[in-house]
DNA sequence: ATGGTTGTAAAACAA
């Protein structure tokens, strides 16, 4: 089983890319943040010609998550039960057999001290309640999607530079370690313990050509899954392209 | 240096 997260920024713009990746890595999962699209507009039937189902939860202009499958759900959830509207398109989830996946754009959170900010701690503070409340430690279970927090220095290009700024301050580390601490292994650290590894890199000054970039992409799974995880990494081909997406995708493997 | 780039959408705003 082989699952992977991206954040397109504007799933219209980057269909063909995403196409090509999927046709190339031929994931079962792919989970995508950042579409960008109402859900009368998604390109639903390029992906219903490459044989992929497609759960999708968007809206104007901002946000949108969806869940692309190789098999249709048995369950979907779009928003956590405790939001009410007006909310933003951040979360969708989806029951596979007895795997269960939840995909979150987690709200960027501007800079510390802002409105925005403090949204972004409630946020994962939502998150975490939605966890304690809908489901059981001992699941099948992965959190994935754009985190927009590097959780440790050796994920950061320089957390010297980076400490209190936004993506790398102290209260939002505290707070997805909330989701850790709930029992959830970050897949990625289980391969690769060195820092130099990245899934987003500003548009600007060149950072991906420098390799300025910071690792806030995660699949994140529970023991009894992260037991399974057999490779977990990050693909850098696809910022390369023209017109990329400013972050890469992440996948994790598993033996289920 | 409060810069730089991209997407949406049509002037800012979000990232």
């Amino acid at each position: 089983m082989l699952i992977a997260s991206w954040n397109v920024n504007s799933i219209n713009v980057r269909l063909p890319q995403v196409l090509a990746w999927l046709e190339a890595n031929k994931v079962d999962i792919l989970s995508l943040q950042e579409t960008k699209t109402i859900d009368d507009k998604f390109p639903l039937s390029e992906f219903k010609n490459l044989g992929y189902h497609v759960e999708y939860f968007g809206e104007k202009t901002y946000n949108g998550v969806a869940i692309v499958s190789k098999t249709k759900p048995s369950a979907v959830q779009k928003g956590f039960k405790a939001e009410t509207e007006p909310f933003s398109r951040r979360f969708i989830e989806a029951r596979f057999g007895n795997l269960h996946l939840l995909n979150c754009y987690i709200p960027n959170g501007q800079a510390p001290g802002t409105d925005k900010y403090q949204y972004k701690l409630n946020w994962i503070s939502m998150l975490r309640q939605h966890l304690d409340q809908e489901h059981k430690k001992d699941e099948l279970l992965a959190i994935m999607g754009d985190f927009n927090v590097a959780p440790e220095p050796r994920d950061v290009y320089d957390p010297a530079e980076w400490e209190g700024q936004i993506l790398f301050s102290i209260p939002e580390r505290q707070a997805i370690h909330t989701l850790i601490d709930w029992g959830l292994i970050d897949t990625f650290r289980i391969f690769e313990k060195e820092g130099g590894h990245y899934s987003w890199w500003d548009y600007r000054q060149a950072s991906f050509r420098r390799n300025l970039g910071l690792r806030i992409d995660h699949i994140w799974a529970t023991t009894k899954l992260a037991q399974s995880c057999t490779r977990a990494a990050i693909d850098i081909e696809p910022r390369k392209l023209e017109r990329p997406s400013d972050h890469a995708p992440v996948i994790a493997e598993f033996n289920i």
